[in-house]
DNA sequence: CGGGCTTTGTGCACACGTTCACAAACCGCC
DNA sequence: GGCGGTTTGTGAACGTGTGCACAAAGCCCG
């Protein structure tokens, strides 16, 4: 069988569910399940069988008919398609509230995304221990992306500094970006960027919130149908 | 002119953009602008022109042709289409690392999203006090959400923990879910989750390095673009 | 070895989202 | 008051994503 290799574009809507079989998958194959249907990988999921298929034949045909899907098999085939079978270093800038519980969280680490450093602009937070990272000054970024060949870099600093860290991070050679900041980043066509803002989840909330606090006053109560890649209603 | 209640569906795409725009008007009204075109803002939000005047459609007719928006009336009609003419009071499962950094993030309150409440099940860490907020067992959830009438909550539990948070504040009344854990939640029809998990993020963001190294190996190299929502690439 | 049952992979139609392009509307100035 | 310049609001074309429905493929059993 080859390695296939593929060159081929994956729809992006895909892309974002991906991880999200690859987290069930995994859970399963530790239950000692070895094989799961689209139906099942579906259920499990909460989407639809057919989208379930179609996202997994992006990858190639590796499903059996009549069968199913290998779990173990499926779950390397997504790692190497995402890019999961080595790691990724991370830095993180701003070691704020935020920054710091980043750092803390077991997840990164686990999931194949080591802190390779964290750095401040205020010197009184250098040198603090968070997480078992020491903070290290900003000026040190280029250093730190250098010697660990980091190529994603997180913002977590207040809305005016986030500007001024995507510029240094992108001129340390960092090329994806992960932004907390509620602000729009400007940065250099080729780098890719993904914003997280916490406040715009909650105010989407409130927007449905809203329409049915006036549907149930007035006119009729529709069932809500959100979704649109992350984020659904049941 | 009459308040145009819009009992008009917009689209979730337009939904989740809204925020955003928002923000930025904001801190526009802040600088004393007073006025704003379409492309303007679209510069601003990083995205097209039509897009931003097909969104503000959606609202009502609110610009004036030949000049633009007037910004401090667009911010009262999002907001008030968003729901934000008042407080969302919201309550947070799981005081652990996110669950603390969330309570002190300064970010909610501001945007009127106040800590109702912080509940956690280890009785180690309740009466703990973490960004002003004591944290209160778990068993006092629907007390909360009933004294304070919360609409919303956030879970920050470990994965396992989730679906029994979820759960606790379906039945405590809470009709909105924002989820940190990496769990496909199952709720009843009508009740809105929205998920964000970083891993999936750094994920997504592992693709496209992935790809890019690939490209620049073997195939030729495209520009790459993201978009999909929130995310983007330049 | 063939027939029935299961499940994949995908063509097709539809829904949703984005972008273009342009008429309609408005401002200001002469 | 009319004319030129500007910008909105939206119809229409296009592209992306979703879901149905079914043929093709494989397994198992008699």
């Amino acid at each position: 069988m080859p390695p296939h290799r593929s060159r081929r574009r994956i729809p992006e809507a895909t892309v974002a569910r991906l991880p999200v079989y690859l987290q069930i998958l995994v859970d399963q194959a530790g239950e000692g399940v070895e094989n799961i249907s689209s139906e099942g990988l579906a259920e499990l999921a909460g989407v639809n069988a057919a989208k379930v298929r179609k996202d997994l034949s992006y990858l190639g045909s590796y499903g059996t008919r009549g069968v199913g899907y290998e779990v173990d098999y499926l779950v390397y085939q997504i790692r190497r398609e995402l890019g999961l079978d080595h790691d990724w270093p991370v830095v993180i800038v701003g070691a704020g509230n935020l920054g710091q519980a980043l750092a803390g969280y077991g997840g990164f680490n686990d999931r194949g995304f080591p802190v390779a450093g964290l750095v401040d602009i205020d010197d009184d937070k250098v040198d603090t221990v968070v997480g078992g990272i020491r903070v290290r000054p900003l000026d040190e970024l280029a250093q730190i992306v250098a010697a660990r060949n980091v190529s994603i870099g997180v913002i977590a600093t207040p809305p005016p500094a986030a500007q001024d860290a995507a510029d240094r991070l992108v001129k340390a050679g960092v090329t994806s970006i992960l932004n907390f900041a509620p602000v729009v980043l400007s940065v250099p066509v080729g780098i890719t960027v993904r914003k997280v803002d916490l406040a715009v989840e909650l105010q989407i909330l409130s927007y449905h919130e809203q329409r049915r606090a006036a549907a149930s006053q007035g006119g009729q109560l529709h069932a809500v149908s959100t979704d649109r890649g992350r984020g659904a209603t049941a």
